[in-house]
DNA sequence: TAACATGTAACAGACTTTGTTACGGGAGTA
DNA sequence: TACTCCCGTAACAAAGTCTGTTACATGTTA
């Protein structure tokens, strides 16, 4: 099991706005960098922009970063398009028997360890930014 | 999207076991703990075992620890219960665009920084085992 | 043998993700 | 204005996973 592909898909699309910053970014074209559909594109384009990562406006091809790419982290996108609500990474089994010394104390229990990983998670998506992203492809570009 | 419920399950069988260790721990018994089928217990259970975690013999009721429950961590059973596959938990977008400079680079520039973010969480789940869920659900007890 | 427990296959329902089609409405140009 | 291009979004389908359930084979004990 793993993670909505969002996340990726969504990192993909603000580096692609950087390295193809001279062209248009139109969901098309978005959408064959990807090899997704441009519906998928523009469905998480509207993720993107209600954080306030991208600008887009209805009709006017060309998207746009809203902010410095090093200033946008990939916390910032894991959270924008919302592949895991807050504090939900761990699905819990829904209620146990509350007459039962384990079922009724086992949720409010193992919560605040998972809070710890899903902080240590969030932490370390945090300390990197598009920018770096961009930067990696532009390395391994340099290289061939 | 959260992962899957097997992972809590997990826990809260290996905390029962110590809680009702002077009882017999059936999967039928677990099953009434958790709430819901026993079937679904013996399945977990059965990852558990190949595990290592858990002692389980057909035709006998009742399982029991195969480890101190402080040799226990919590990463013992999210590996054991393979809610995620080795370094995949956040999806990839398949066969990006060879053809695009960002297409036929990102897997390969975004891995090590989602193995990062992994890795710390699964530091973080190391560091917890299930004496101190078991400590925990004590607590709680004595308390009320 | 009878009674009970675990192991496991098979299947169904619910839910989410991903991909599509279709269409409404904004923006720019001839 | 007419035309074209693009984004926004609803609606739907296919595929996959999780969770629960029934059924049955196998193992253990009295």
């Amino acid at each position: 099991m793993s993670l909505s592909s969002r996340f990726a898909v969504g990192i993909h699309i603000l580096t692609l706005l950087e390295i193809n910053k001279n062209g248009v970014n139109s969901s098309d074209f978005i959408a064959s960098s990807v090899n997704t559909n441009p519906v998928v594109i523009r469905k998480i384009m509207g993720m993107l922009k209600n954080a306030g990562l991208v600008k887009v406006r209805p009709g006017i091809a060309g998207t746009m970063p809203a902010k410095e790419l090093s200033e946008i982290s990939l916390l910032d996108v894991y959270k924008a398009v919302n592949i895991v609500q807050d504090q939900e990474l761990f699905g819990m089994h829904e209620n146990p028997n509350p007459a039962c010394p384990v079922g009724r104390n086992i949720q409010e229990t193992i919560t605040p360890f998972f809070s710890v990983a899903q902080l240590a998670l969030e932490k370390a998506l945090g300390n990197v930014t598009i920018q770096d992203v961009v930067l990696g492809i532009l390395e391994k570009e340099q290289i061939k």
